[in-house]
DNA sequence: AGCTGGTCCTGATGGC
DNA sequence: TGCCATCAGGACCAGC
């Protein structure tokens, strides 16, 4: 469930309920062949250990430690939730977190594209998945129109797959994409180095708003989406283009289309953006 | 059967 | 021709 407003959620979430009830008593890897393999020193790291803030870069969680940091990314269908000491575990879940004052924290994930790795404290900008990333949308001021501008020149890719790549900016995923471009009026399939400077500023304004708007919704308008209760969210009414082929265009009731492009499916309104 | 939130890797392509 | 950067597509999986 990983754009970045579901991750936000989560974070926000764990961090909510776990307050000072911190203290790691261990950590269980049930499955560790997901994405990579689960590093097999990482239980010992972690166990004792209180966790002093979780925060989200890009779409990963980092659950900091004093000495280390507890690295995962939900993939295209992760998720953490809680649980009380004596329930039971569900099918796919892969890892969990014991914490000294009993509640468990518990990653599930289906498709096993979900990832669990470790860093020590400081080395965060050595790290492979974390040292290549572009700067956050929301509270990166480098995120502008003219960084974007400047950065898109001369690059032969569709303005969408340009977004999406996470060392352009993070966060963006296949739907927030979408519903970023129809917000900025600039349809998907047009090169990113065609864009104006005028355009980049839209493009970086609609996007953070429809993060925003989304982070404010709860992260919920993803397909597989569960919040740490294990919940679904409603994955609907919210998106404006994404999965709403044929559909009318809630601005100007033009059907909305879709093409699948660079291997994922893309969304517009062929009236509202050009 | 053909979709589905992400991203890493490989081999192909194109420019200089 | 060779080197480099860039790009498209496949791969990883389960579930609906």
């Amino acid at each position: 469930m990983p754009e970045l407003p579901e991750v936000e959620t989560v974070a926000q979430e764990i961090n909510a309920v776990l307050k000072d009830n911190s203290v790691i008593d261990r950590i269980e890897i049930i499955r560790g062949d997901l994405r990579f393999p689960v590093p097999a020193r990482l239980p010992k790291y972690f166990s004792g250990q209180k966790i002093t803030q979780i925060r989200r870069r890009a779409k990963y969680i980092l659950f900091e430690t004093p000495k280390y940091v507890l690295l995962s990314h939900l993939g295209m269908s992760g998720s953490w939730r809680f649980i009380g000491s004596n329930e039971k575990l569900e099918k796919h879940d892969h890892c969990l977190i014991h914490f000294v004052a009993g509640k468990k924290l518990v990653f599930h994930d289906p498709r096993r594209f979900g990832l669990l790795d470790f860093f020590s404290v400081g080395s965060e900008q050595k790290h492979p998945r974390l040292k290549e990333l572009g700067p956050e949308p929301l509270f990166q001021e480098s995120f502008s129109g003219q960084y974007l501008y400047e950065k898109s020149r001369k690059r032969n890719v569709t303005i969408k797959a340009f977004i999406m790549d996470q060392k352009t900016v993070v966060g963006i995923g296949n739907i927030y994409a979408s519903e970023a471009l129809f917000r900025a009026g600039i349809l998907p399939l047009k090169l990113a180095a065609k864009m104006t400077p005028e355009q980049c500023h839209s493009i970086v304004v609609a996007a953070q708003k429809t993060l925003v708007d989304a982070i404010k919704s709860g992260g919920s308008s993803i397909r597989d989406y569960r919040n740490t209760s294990g919940e679904k969210g409603d994955f609907q009414s919210l998106h404006n283009v994404y999965d709403r082929t044929g559909l009318p265009c809630r601005r100007c009731k033009t059907p909305i289309r879709s093409k699948v492009i660079v291997g994922r499916s893309t969304y517009w309104c062929p009236k509202c953006q050009s």
